[in-house]
DNA sequence: CCACATCTGTAGCGTTCACTACATATATGG
DNA sequence: CCATATATGTAGTGAACGCTACAGATGTGG
């Protein structure tokens, strides 16, 4: 059975899309209606009905942006070394950040500074995506210290908390404007520190 | 010669201290003139006769925080060794962030992200803050290679650009809800990789 | 006591914000 | 062809924004 009344002459997913991009550069609060019906190519009501209201787009963007995000984190961790997926994965970070025309921060990041000190109604859902990803970490670390790539004094939650304290805070440094050289050069003295032998 | 003209009847460097305290917790722009005038306990006029307006009130605030900053940051200066000071920066800063009431973020990252993706009229003035406190680490991590303290492999520059990260990464996780345990625990992973011997 | 200069509180300026009422357009179900 | 259901564009809602005109208050210099 096909649906009734008048079919959206948008395709939601591209304007889900486009919304994320303008989230991403912007922010949330940063970011005003006009300027997301501006992107997405609709009219406010078009939005409303599609998405519900800004802080529920800005949900789905959040959605969408930590969905690409572990598609590709996933791909990294079948590499065969834990610090070989982690060297990867900085080479991956920096090639993003440093390329132009792209957003130079991660959306988590950005996001959780631009809500509030703390108690912003969307605090909990960008922490909850954070954890996520740091968890890929500590399962990764974990496989790696049960193969005895990594020696038994260290803790896998212990070591992801650090490599994601890295990545936060080249995030921090991109967006004010490093270099990739500069940011090259961060990612291997965090690698010096790589448990071991 | 006294001055002429009604006195101003509040201290213009306590307000300006609750000002910052403000801009610190909230942001740039998601603090409000209204928010202002009533943590200083003043009226809109009085704050754009004392301050200019918004964007000048929030470079004062900047400027104080800074130099409080420095402060601090010149009095760790003087340990006797670099990675001495290197461990008591993190404890200091850690011991700040962790603690119940102080914000729990830099007010220099906060501003960066907030400051949308690029080219904001506040975003020079906090990279120069910023790069105001890396080049003490620079010249402390220069002293230290002089005396033999940091092998000569070692580039000052690339060493503080590696510790501001860390720092500036820690900012982030501390304003998503870090404890003082997680935190202590990134530190001390950073610190083992501190160079030579 | 009288200008003059500056601060203070009220009240409101124009603009932008997130969001929506309304009329119209376009599909399906009968 | 008609009733129903959903999408669309225009145009505008009340509220909050940064900021200021204005009148009254309070000081100094003559």
């Amino acid at each position: 059975m096909g649906t009734m009344g008048r079919p959206r002459e948008f395709d939601a997913k591209q304007a889900l899309d486009k919304a994320l991009d303008v989230f991403w550069r912007h922010g949330y609060e940063g970011t005003s209606i006009s300027e997301l019906t501006h992107a997405m190519g609709i009219s406010p009501p078009s939005l409303y009905a599609a998405f519900g209201n800004k802080e529920k787009l800005f949900r789905s963007a959040l959605d969408r942006y930590a969905e690409v995000r572990k598609q590709v984190w996933t791909e990294l961790m079948s590499e065969p070394t834990a610090r070989a997926m982690m060297e990867r994965l900085f080479d991956r970070v920096i090639g993003f950040y440093a390329t132009e025309g792209n957003p130079h921060c991660c959306m988590l990041v950005k996001g959780t500074l631009t809500s509030g000190d703390c108690g912003h109604v969307l605090a909990d859902h960008m922490s909850a995506k954070r954890a996520e990803s740091e968890q890929m970490l500590v399962e990764r670390f974990t496989k790696a210290k049960a193969s005895g790539e990594l020696p038994e004094e260290i803790e896998p939650k212990d070591l992801a908390g650090y490599y994601m304290t890295v990545l936060d805070g080249m995030s921090v440094r991109a967006a004010s404007g490093a270099s990739r050289d500069e940011l090259r050069k961060v990612a291997a003295l965090a690698m010096r520190g790589w448990p071991g032998q």
